[in-house]
DNA sequence: ATGGCCCGTAGAACGGGA
């Protein structure tokens, strides 16, 4: 069984991407953010023809989260929650479904703009709602996996350049702090489970030939109940996507367990 | 060097992203 999570910074744009990734990669879930998509106007029909169910909360221009759900391999969708509860919020930012044992939660984490202004105050806002709703979550869900966009490098060797981003945000120390509340709730950051190359990243900036150069941050996770986590025999980052024509400008992570 | 690039909404630049 694949996890997978990705920004697809548009998913009207990136279709063609999905799709190619979708036939080969065998991914059992993914967790989509940035679809930029209403719902009325998702493409639900193209992706069951790839062999993918559909969930998701949308809107125009900005945010929206969907979870496609590999057809024949993992049972419905149950239990789903279309808003992070607690938060009075329009932006679409989480959908949480569970598939057969598993709790899912996708969230697409604000990003900030800069440490100080509004947008990173809600950030923190965000983030605390997140981790009281996630306890409950928690106390109900022996298996869960929270997955998605967060917007946060949670140690210096998730970035680049430390210094260059020292207290920015993305790196700020409430940021990381909130980081370090989501795993105090018992989670375990998948990635870090495993050897790992160096310079390992999931975005870079489209600006500035950042990927080439391995400028990066590693913002987008995969964090796991431990039994969950215990099981859990591989995690990566599907940089390939990153080297196409017209990418995202995030790359997958696909977490990897045995036969579901 | 405080921008570079990309996306959506526009139907020209601009906000937002990270």
């Amino acid at each position: 069984m694949k996890l997978a999570t990705w920004n697809v910074n548009s998913l009207k744009v990136r279709m063609p991407h999905l799709l190619a990734w979708l036939a080969t990669a065998e991914v059992d879930i993914v967790c989509l953010q940035e679809t930029k998509t209403p719902d009325d106007s998702f493409p639900a029909q193209e992706l069951l023809d790839a062999g993918y169910r559909s969930h998701f909360a949308g809107q125009k221009t900005y945010n929206g989260v969907a979870i496609l759900l590999r057809d024949g391999h993992v049972g419905p969708a149950r239990d789903l929650v279309y808003a992070l509860p607690g938060l009075e919020d329009p932006q679409k930012r989480l959908i949480a479904a569970t598939v057969d044992d598993l709790r899912i939660v996708c969230g697409y984490f604000p990003n900030g703009q800069a440490v100080g202004s509004d947008k990173y105050a809600y950030k923190l806002e965000w983030l605390d709602a997140l981790t009281q709703w996630l306890r409950g979550e928690l106390a109900e869900s022996a298996s869960l996996a929270l997955v998605g966009d967060f917007n946060i490098a949670p140690e210096d060797r998730d970035v680049h350049d430390p210094a260059l981003w020292a207290g920015q945000v993305l790196c700020s120390a409430p940021e990381r702090a909130a980081f370090r509340s989501l795993l105090g709730l018992g989670l375990v950051d998948a990635f870090r489970q495993f050897e790992q190359p160096e310079r390992s990243y999931t975005w870079w900036d489209y600006r500035d030939l950042a990927f080439r150069r391995k400028m990066g941050l590693r913002i987008d996770h995969i964090l796991l109940t431990p039994t969950l986590g215990g099981t859990c025999t591989a995690c990566d980052i599907a940089v390939d996507l990153r080297r196409l024509e017209r990418p995202s400008d995030h790359a997958p992570v696909v977490a990897t367990f045995p036969q579901s």
